[in-house]
RNA sequence: GGUAGGGUACCGAAGUGGUCAACCGGGGCAGACUGUAAAUCUGCUAGCUAUGCUUUCAGUGGUUCGAAUCCACUCCCUACCA
């Protein structure tokens, strides 16, 4: 992580060149209390699943810079939100979830913000709203919160309002007013000023700054980030096998490297601007690349995007070994760069492809194609090895496979080893042991 | 509690006794073209020891030579009424 080195300008400036504002409550306001020292705010996440996935990691860079610039932030898990589900931006009532599975989820989704943010003492932190909101008594809640909201303005919400025809229960009616007390406590016991989230938080920011307002008589903040989309409108951050993760076990290195490598050419700017740290002319001068040295940008994009993820060492090695497959976009560094994929060296000869070691034994055994593509990960079953064979799509090197029986032989190997390719991205070395 | 309408593959949505592993759209995968891009065109999209077999249409049981389709009960959702 980059050293938060004494900065001059404003976080709000920052986040607003990088393209992270959408709505905000006061605009003004949020720059001059920015500017007046060290700030705390929040951020909830939704501890439903024990990993962060791209689609996460917008906020997190968000917070990455809020504490870059010397503001304190607080990473919310809703423990207590979860038993009863958002019903923002859902079009029916979620699982509710054990107390155990969401504690665990936690805390596996701590380690994982711990790559981002620095949770030092001192630094940022991590709390869970359970253990406020398991506390609240029932008629004193009533009292005390729910006398200050209004049900014809929470009906009007879009989030609700989509749901009256689908039908949503009172569970679900009534988490604005967690959440907006989550704000208020975190406010009244840690001085948190501010609150961040996804676009579809809005209404429970707003109705959270505005409780704040009237129990404490102070003024917070909230603003949102904009919704992530691909430049075809489809949702960011999904692929394949479904979403990109930052746990190494579901999305290898590698896979997120490529993940990163394989985007949209229109979307080069914007990614740049959210995941990576790079200056902002660099990151334009980078975006407007045209033909094929944006490429060289989206090498740039992988690596940084990785880097912070998972390590420069990790990420070199996986845009080495992509690179090596698919080639360099830039191999003699004819576009600048601030960026330390510049260290990468392009002429060494590591490989790290993921490799499956398949033993001598599985050979005399006769191992056939479409068991070995199943045993390499690159398709679910034997029939969808089958099609992806009799679809043209898989390879042993280069030549292709269209014998859904061959039986692999020592012949395919050079020194035990052989790619083996399912489609064009998706390859794995297979060792011989 | 009453009445009515629903629950189909990753999602949406047809199908209302056989020709249904189930139209179509989205998504996804693969092929061609490319720049590991986009767009476009084409094919595929339950599993298997595979010209056949097995498991799928909320659940359980039943009718029938034969059911996603008919019947009974159960669970869940929705609307209107109370």
């Amino acid at each position: 992580m980059t050293t938060p080195s004494t900065p001059a300008v404003n976080a709000l400036d920052i986040l607003r060149d990088r393209g992270f504002l959408y709505q905000n409550t006061n605009e003004e306001g949020m720059r001059q209390r920015l500017s007046g020292g060290p700030a705390t705010f929040y951020v909830g996440f939704d501890p439903t699943g024990n990993s962060l996935h791209v689609g996460h990691l917008l906020p997190v860079m968000a917070m990455r810079w809020l504490q870059h610039c010397g503001h304190k932030p607080i990473a919310l898990v809703g423990g207590g939100t979860a038993m009863i589900g958002d019903p923002s931006g859902k079009t029916e009532a979620r699982p509710i979830m054990s107390v155990d599975i969401i504690d665990d989820n936690a805390r596996a989704i701590q380690g994982q913000l711990g790559r981002f943010l620095d949770f030092a003492p001192g630094k940022a932190t991590m709390v869970n709203n359970a253990d406020w909101l398991r506390d609240l008594r029932l008629i004193d809640f009533l009292r005390d919160i729910g006398s200050l909201f209004s049900v014809p303005r929470m009906l009007s919400a879009e989030s609700v309002r989509m749901r009256l025809e689908t039908g949503i229960s009172f569970l679900e009616f009534s988490y604005p007013l967690l959440q907006s007390f989550d704000f208020y406590y975190l406010c009244k016991e840690r001085q948190c000023q501010f609150q961040f989230g996804g676009q579809d938080q809005w209404g429970n920011i707003v109705a959270g700054v505005e409780l704040t307002r009237r129990l404490l008589g102070q003024e917070v903040f909230g603003a949102t980030f904009p919704l992530l989309l691909k430049s075809d409108g489809t949702k960011f951050g999904k692929t394949a096998g479904g979403a990109v993760w930052l746990d190494t076990a579901r999305t290898s290195v590698f896979d997120y490297y490529q993940f990163w490598r394989n985007v949209d050419d229109a979307d080069v700017t914007k990614l740049l601007g959210f995941f990576t740290t790079l200056p902002m002319d660099e990151v334009r001068r980078l975006g407007s690349l045209s033909a094929p040295a944006i490429n060289r940008a989206k090498e740039i994009l992988g690596y940084e995007a990785t880097a912070l993820a998972h390590g420069h060492d990790e990420a070199i090695k996986a845009f080495l070994a992509a690179a090596r497959e698919f080639g360099f976009a830039d191999p003699d560094g004819q576009i600048e760069t601030s960026s330390r994929i510049r260290e990468a060296d392009c002429t060494s000869a590591s490989e790290d492809i993921p490799t499956v070691e398949i033993s001598a034994a599985d050979l005399t055994a006769g191992l056939g194609i479409l068991a070995l593509l199943v045993k390499a990960g690159l398709c679910a079953s034997n029939s969808d090895a089958r099609r992806l064979i009799k679809g043209g799509g898989c390879y042993l090197d280069d030549d292709r496979v269209g014998d859904e029986k061959l039986v692999i032989s020592p012949e395919h190997f050079h020194a035990g080893i052989v790619t083996l390719r399912a489609g064009k991205k998706a390859r794995k070395r297979i060792k011989l042991v």
